[in-house]
DNA sequence: AACTACTCCTGGAGGC
DNA sequence: TGCCTCCAGGAGTAGT
């Protein structure tokens, strides 16, 4: 969703200006100074699991993680052309936040704000020939909409952490990427999946259940935005979220009060009814 | 290789 | 209203 909002937004702009306030925001691998992407244009917008990577003229490339808490807004004054990420500031927000630690002034007057309340994001600057590099050193498993990303592969997948606990294992980016904390629950309750199952327990169907619902939560993620919503509202007509911020409010499929525990000292929000611990 | 515990940060929410 | 405490959460790292 921000990704491709910011590919339509942000392709032939030139860099005229660059500052990043806070240091252990900025990484750079080769030592290039934040200085260099001055003048340069950008060509596009990819993304590599909960990667984004700008490219840019001079074979140079801008990589940033917004963790859980960035934010990266394009704004024309107070006219918004994108945004995406963490929901504080609000959208239509007066910036700079006192938590925008980042900022690119391009060549038609607009900005591109990095906002970040938990200064966990980062951004890396470094010659566009190493991005493969250091994707691959992150060990990033399959995209979810890969062709290889069958049901047979995700059963594979699971097989390997026999005893961990689904929940924790569908954190695990090595072997698939894409789900954070909100994710998935969200992925486990349409499965019906108690969090707190063995990732290697689950039979046919319910990995064939779950692979349908990866797929299915990342979709309206990439279409609608971000289920991330302040204490569990749910969007008017909107899918999601059904389970994560949800606890103590009732399950939209059968009424039961969502449950909150916590699994691999992550908060985890599940119905009790919808998602036994056994089947 | 698999798994756990710890770390990084600080705005915002909730308690009183 | 205002002070205080605690929680969130991706992923790197060290240790078992």
């Amino acid at each position: 969703m921000l990704r491709r909002q910011l590919d339509q937004t942000l392709p032939g702009r030139t860099i005229v200006a660059a500052e990043i306030t806070r240091p252990t925001m900025f990484v750079s691998p080769t030592g290039l100074p934040l200085e260099v992407v001055r003048g340069r244009t950008i060509l596009g917008v990819r993304r590599r699991a909960k990667m984004l990577i700008f490219d840019l003229s001079d074979a140079l490339a801008l990589l940033v993680h917004l963790k859980l808490a960035g934010q990266l807004a394009h704004r024309r004054g107070d006219e918004v052309l994108a945004v995406g990420g963490h929901p504080v500031p609000r959208c239509d927000a007066p910036l700079p936040h006192r938590s925008s630690h980042g900022r690119f002034d391009l060549d038609d007057g607009s900005v591109l704000w990095l906002t970040d309340i938990r200064v966990f994001a980062r951004v890396w600057l470094l010659p566009a020939a190493e991005v493969d590099e250091l994707l691959r050193d992150r060990k990033l498993g399959l995209e979810p909409f890969d062709p290889a990303f069958t049901r047979a592969y995700l059963r594979q997948a699971l097989q390997r952490h026999r005893t961990l606990p689904i929940k924790s294992a569908l954190l695990e980016q090595t072997r698939f990427v894409g789900l954070g904390n909100i994710y998935a629950d969200e992925a486990l309750i349409a499965a019906g999946l108690h969090p707190e199952r063995a990732a290697g327990s689950l039979g046919d169907d319910e990995v064939g259940r779950l692979h349908g619902a990866i797929q299915a939560v990342l979709r309206y993620a990439v279409e609608h935005g971000p289920a991330d919503l302040p204490r569990g509202r749910v969007r008017d007509g909107a899918e999601f979220p059904r389970a994560h911020g949800r606890a103590g409010l009732p399950c939209l499929t059968c009424g039961a009060e969502l449950r909150r525990i916590k699994v691999g000292a992550r908060s985890t929000d599940f119905c009790p009814s919808c998602q036994p611990a056994a089947s």
